[in-house]
DNA sequence: CTAAATACGACTAAAAAAGACGTATTTAAA
DNA sequence: TTTAAATACGTCTTTTTTAGTCGTATTTAG
């Protein structure tokens, strides 16, 4: 359930694999594929992706490959799945009718889905996590946290604290 | 992306819509089904999910219906995705095989997957967030907060505070 | 020239989610 | 006591999404 999309398992799993190489050092698809036993084909696909949106850059032909080409602990996990999977979730509010963009009367109508408050939500706590952070959980939090500019968060964060 | 399971998403919105009825008032599921354009069948399937697990109570026969059971600040994201879809994601990391239950080696194992690491902070957000501050996002952050009892979440919400 | 790599379009297969159908049971009220 | 309106629930089909495969072009070191 709530099942990770597999695409941005195997980024993970590629971007903690190149991350502990030797800076310049280039990693090919297949061996990430062949060591994890992830398809080879699937892997080149994501690692593609995130290269043609700068996480990671390039180099083709022989003895080519991929390297990390951005600091993990100022790229979110948000920003991740976007470049994956696109935009994230938004689910269409029951409310409004399909195909309607986006309603100016948002954030003062009082009928607003709980949805849209959960993505709402989501996508604060993804825009928070970096990279960095989840690929090594010892990584110190404090350095790794993405401020958002969201007001709310940081009340939210606050509150949380102050249970202790 | 990042969808938000359907099932999930009616038992919000009948959650919000029962919850802004007078105490012990009955809500059948056609009510709320015609009210906001789901199919009846599922939204009934939700209700009655939620009914077994005793978040709402039902009454049946003629005028009989569903109504909320439970303190909704008590209750959280987590508890509502576990009733209906069953316990939160933990995808098998690439590096298990499939069907092994549980590895003690777990949490010092140096190549524990990013999923696993991200599994773990998800679950503790949505441990974090009550229904009352889903369903009402004007409801205090404070008073509808759940606390988690994993101490990483402290740490965690200190240090967004203290980047004020 | 060849081998090993990225790049990418199109297709197929598998899995999950969503919904539909049918029927049984309960209960208030006519 | 019959009827109508509601919950309860098992099974099935459809639809959508996700995952993976195939084929081919391009790049580049040796």
């Amino acid at each position: 359930m709530n099942k990770i999309n597999r695409k941005v398992e195997y980024a993970l799993i590629a971007l903690k694999h190149m991350r502990a190489k030797a800076p310049g050092e280039l990693t090919a698809a297949k061996e990430i594929s062949t060591l994890y036993g992830c398809p080879f084909d699937v892997m080149s696909r994501v690692l593609q992706a995130l290269g043609k949106r700068g996480l990671v850059r390039s180099e083709q032909g022989a003895h080519g490959g991929y390297q990390i080409s951005r600091d993990l602990a100022k790229v979110s996990f948000y920003e991740l799945n976007e470049m994956l999977l696109g935009p994230v979730a938004v689910a269409k509010c029951l409310h409004e009718e399909a195909g309607e963009p986006s309603c100016e009367m948002r954030g003062k109508c009082n009928i607003v889905s709980p949805v849209t408050t959960l993505n709402r939500k989501l996508i604060e706590f993804y825009r928070g996590l970096s990279l960095a952070e989840l690929l090594d959980p010892r990584h110190a939090s404090v350095q790794s946290r993405i401020p958002t500019n969201i007001a709310q968060a940081a009340a939210d964060a606050a509150a949380v604290a102050e249970q202790r």
